[in-house]
RNA sequence: GCCAGCGUAGCUCAGUGGUAGAGCAGUGUCUUCAUAAGGCAUUUGUCGCAGGUCCGAUCCCUGCCGCUGGCACCA
């Protein structure tokens, strides 16, 4: 069998719909994912729901609707996205399956459990009734109320919970990072997680009364009055959706990730939580974790309160599904934060896609049309253009799809420049074709290996220069005003 | 407050101890195959501020100003 590529998006919490920040995150594991099946490997690329959060059974409440039938809803609306964007998820799993996942966790709990790591432990906090969550002193305001619930007094809950044994794998897993067993990236956020790792690590609560989960998660094994806290389950997610505990040798095909594409708020859980979770059960850690940045919109945080929250569906209905992925893969840098704005889009969809990528294929395909003779060549395999293009290749691996990206540009920029010196409209005869012919070749290449970031357009570009007569197709990317 | 990073052309950013670069936007020009697209040429910068080291600093050091991120049970 040819090597297996097992790659995770996070999960997203669906307590409310999507906005361009799950967006991004979906287009750059498509993205990854797409350029390990051109590679030929068994490539698998899951995300799934976070439905076991509190916050979840509180939306669902304000909405006035049962909380199974609101998380399914609100997930529907993110797997539409993701088919909107064109990405190829393989598994999509769900925190509220009660066959897959729920048996999983709990087998991660019992493994746990039975190394010693899991004991109980009463735990004592300020917790406000109206938000129904715990808060630290310094969360609250000068009179010691939420900012929620002003004028609302705090009491005081005790309560037992399971807590996991986390201090005793400080080392390991600063070691798995340090030898690049585990890698992180980029840098930045390596270097966050080890600062992180420099202070004694804490055991954490993976438990909540019943009474405080609102009977909501998966079942603590064993103790019928906890549920698990949902950090526990929902990073097992990734184990969960590929058979662990329900389809073992579909779970060792598969495990470990290879990586976990997941936004930097949330690396802590990754690189710290999670991987000791796993060396506690007795399970390989995952290889990789690539973090990318989060959005900013014309330069402001993304907020609801102040409404710039953009919906991706209203980009893709109106530029297509791979202007975004163009923009998202193009624009932001993966070690950064990006700023979506729509002037800088449109900017770059003319420069780019219409004047750039559409114009070179239109001007060759009407040149190619009139030409007699054209000698068409079956296009090479996405491997074999790789090799041709280490640099790229490079770009890839580390991640850095801008680079990438700039990388196909730069030989667009080149073909241009050739059109313009060949002058093939002053030429006949075999010297047109010639002269055409140059260029049937390095269009191929170019859109072969646009498939991982456009595979939309990259196809049709791809079918449009196999076919023994090339004809002129209308626009891809229209020109925008 | 502590730790890390950043501050370079209108915008997004790259870069090096030796008289500053790319793309986009702008301007001029050539061209017509093309989505009024393309090629060529070209303007702009006290490389955050103030000191220091050095023959010489945008790149090294110090201080200051500004911005961003991380600082646990919070997705």
């Amino acid at each position: 069998m040819n090597k297996k590529f097992y790659i995770t998006c996070a999960i997203p919490y669906v307590n409310a719909p999507p906005h361009i920040g799950h967006a991004l995150e979906f287009v750059q594991g498509d993205t990854i994912a797409r350029f390990h099946r051109l590679l030929g490997e068994q490539t698998t690329l899951l995300s799934g729901g976070d439905e076991n959060a509190l916050k979840n059974v509180q939306a669902a409440e304000k909405a006035g609707v049962p909380v199974q039938q609101f998380i399914d809803e609100n997930n529907i609306k993110f797997q539409e996205l993701t088919k909107a964007l064109g990405c190829q998820f393989d598994v999509w799993q769900k925190g509220s399956d009660t066959a897959h996942h729920f048996p999983a966790s709990q087998k991660l709990w019992d493994l746990c459990d039975k190394t010693g790591d899991i004991y109980k432990k009463s735990y004592e906090g300020l917790y406000c009734v109206g938000c129904e969550t715990f808060y630290e002193p310094e969360e609250l305001n000068e009179q010691g109320e939420c900012f929620e619930h002003p004028g609302k007094k705090l009491e005081v809950v005790k309560e037992e919970n399971y807590f996991f044994r986390l201090s005793k794998y400080q080392q390991q897993i600063i070691d798995l990072i340090v030898s690049g067993k585990l890698t992180i990236t980029p840098e930045t956020r390596k270097n966050e997680v080890l600062s992180f790792l420099k202070q004694p690590l804490i055991d954490i609560s993976i438990s909540r009364s019943n009474e405080r989960a609102k009977n909501w998660g998966v079942p603590v094994p064993g103790d019928d009055t906890q549920r698990m806290y949902v950090w526990f389950d929902a990073l097992n997610i990734y184990q969960s959706g590929i058979g662990f505990g329900w389809d073992e040798q579909q779970y060792n095909t598969w495990w470990p990730a290879d990586v976990h594409v997941i936004g930097k708020g949330i690396s802590r859980f990754h690189a710290v939580y999670w991987p000791a979770f796993l060396l506690s059960a007795g399970l390989k850690p995952p290889k990789s974790i690539f973090v990318h940045g989060y959005f900013t919109v014309n330069g402001q945080k993304m907020s609801k309160t102040l409404g710039n929250v953009i919906d991706p569906i209203e980009l893709i209905n109106k530029y297509g599904a791979d202007a975004l992925r163009y923009y998202f893969l193009r624009e932001i840098p993966p070690s950064a934060d990006g700023d979506f704005s729509e002037r800088r889009f449109k900017e770059l969809y003319n420069a780019d896609l219409a004047n750039g990528l559409g114009n070179l294929i239109a001007r060759i395909a009407k040149l190619a049309s009139q030409t007699e003779n054209i000698i068409v060549p079956q296009p090479q395999t996405f491997d074999a253009y790789l090799a041709l293009n280490p640099t790229f290749k490079i770009y890839i691996e580390n991640y850095q799809f801008n680079d990438a990206l700039g990388y196909i540009w730069g030989k667009i920029k080149t073909l241009d420049i050739a059109v313009n010196e060949k002058k093939p409209w002053e030429k006949t005869g075999n010297e047109l074709t010639d002269a055409i012919n140059f260029f049937i070749v390095p269009i191929q290449e170019i859109s072969t290996l646009l498939q991982p970031f456009i595979p939309e357009t990259a196809n049709k570009i791809l079918t449009q220069f196999s076919r023994q007569t090339i004809t002129p197709e209308p626009p891809m990317f229209p020109r925008l005003t």
